[in-house]
DNA sequence: CGTCGAGTTGATCCACCTCAACGAAGGTGG
DNA sequence: CCACCTTCGTTGAGGTGGATCAACTCGACG
């Protein structure tokens, strides 16, 4: 069958022409046409703001159109915990398919854009347009899997090794939008990475500081060079888990 | 609309006619028999068998009818990594829905009957039966909360949370099977449930000591009573989390 | 200038892992 | 029947990774 993704698919709205994407995919013209009705934006998100919050109804789903985001939960103590971190291209509430109430909040971490997609709407198309339903399973599985590989980093592996893992992925991203590989921007605090690696923003700040002693990196802020990068694949372990996700489930974009 | 749930639905089959469930449930008895037709099993997995292995082409998918499994992944130096425990009613390998590769492998703990899906089938049904696509889609929605919640527990409680958790969730389980609340019965080795729990198999030992010695529970082999319900809720914290995702997702089966 | 949040560094402590020995239960073959 | 093995579970001793508490720096911003 066609194999498109729905996420470059909505980015690919912005750029080319239905004419165009229907040649290059294979797709009907009018399926392409319904696909775009549905989508809203994108839409500006400033840095702090929230998406939805965990509770709420949901009726849309999101994609990321650039920026980043984190979900999140506030437990009965009142600290969050970072469950997941979304780039461009990743997809957010996908419960929103199922009519369930938001699980996470989604909060921005930097000046964002997201397309927004009505559940309501997409589920009307999910059997008119071929595949539609096939990717949006593949999502939902995808962030299963996601978010069990997250947890077997964050338990079996050591605190450097979940930063080698983290360091590497961002690298791999880097490097599928053609920038270089070697020269990475943070969009979170020390406080959300660390929260996301399972660590306390000390235990952060201290490896960053023997990563650099190391020479692996040189951090200027939220700006950091890799520089050893043998060492932090091997800090990762051979099969670390994250970049390989990365492989495994980010397709290119469209247009990249 | 109606509202019914898959795995009750399939055991049910085996229960009661299509005549006794179309009217219960609203459903045309052609949706019915068509459902019907999908379901291959009770199919009978002994103990220690696999259902299926990470990295498997997937074709169906699976539901608990009786027993219990686990689902594992291999990480390069070859210990096993519990993922998940599945219990009578649950579904499993719901990634062949997305014709994805199994991401894990199913083992059973004990000697259970399953039912099998066929994805193809299945996915051809969805267009034609109201409400299953949703259901599908809430399974899968549920398996990604679960993990996260799975997740935090791990790392944001100490361990003896994690198990005062877990014996709550059995309990939980139990009272909503009829059965005595007070009384477990672990289906899997201290090993497995020590996976699942995120400690070593010795601090899951010690830690059943110190239960035991404080008289929260009673423990014979793998036959636990619990004798201090209170302090245990009070160890597993306000919002422990297990056993909320047990009655949060948990519909009684049909017939139950 | 003072204030505030983000980030770094230092000292301390403990929950849990690891290694190791041992006991109990069940299966197998002589 | 006993001797042997394996698997499962318990218990002890010791080491450590990273959390926690606390102080300090730095830049941004009013």
């Amino acid at each position: 069958m066609h194999h498109w993704n729905l996420a470059g698919l909505i980015s690919a709205f912005c750029v080319y022409e239905i004419e165009w994407l229907s040649a290059r995919y294979g797709m009907r013209r009018q399926e392409l046409e319904s696909l775009r009705k549905l989508v809203r934006g994108p839409l500006r998100i400033g840095r702090g703001d929230t998406l939805y919050r965990q509770g709420d109804g949901a009726g849309s789903i999101y994609s990321v159109a650039s920026g980043s985001f984190k979900s999140l939960t506030t437990d009965a103590d009142g600290r969050e915990a970072v469950a997941d971190l979304h780039f461009e291209g990743d997809f957010m509430g996908l419960e929103a398919l199922a009519e369930m109430p938001r699980s996470f909040t989604a909060e921005a971490l930097t000046e964002s854009r997201v397309f927004r997609l009505d559940a309501a709407e997409l589920r009307k198309e999910l059997g008119r347009i071929p595949g539609l339903e096939t990717e949006l399973l593949r999502l939902m599985s995808q962030a299963v899997w996601k978010s069990e590989q997250h947890r077997l980093l964050l338990h079996r592996q050591v605190a450097s090794a979940r930063l080698a893992a983290f360091l590497l992925y961002l690298s791999e991203c880097e490097q599928r939008n053609g920038r270089d590989p070697g020269s990475l921007h943070l969009p979170m605090s020390r406080g959300d990475l660390a929260g996301f690696l399972g660590l306390a923003t000390e235990t952060l700040s201290r490896l960053l500081g023997r990563f650099a002693s190391r020479n692996l990196i040189r951090v200027r802020g939220r700006r950091i060079r890799l520089t050893g990068l043998q060492e932090i694949s091997r800090l990762a372990g051979k099969r670390y888990l994250i970049p390989v996700l990365c492989i495994v489930l980010a397709q290119p974009l469209l247009f990249a």
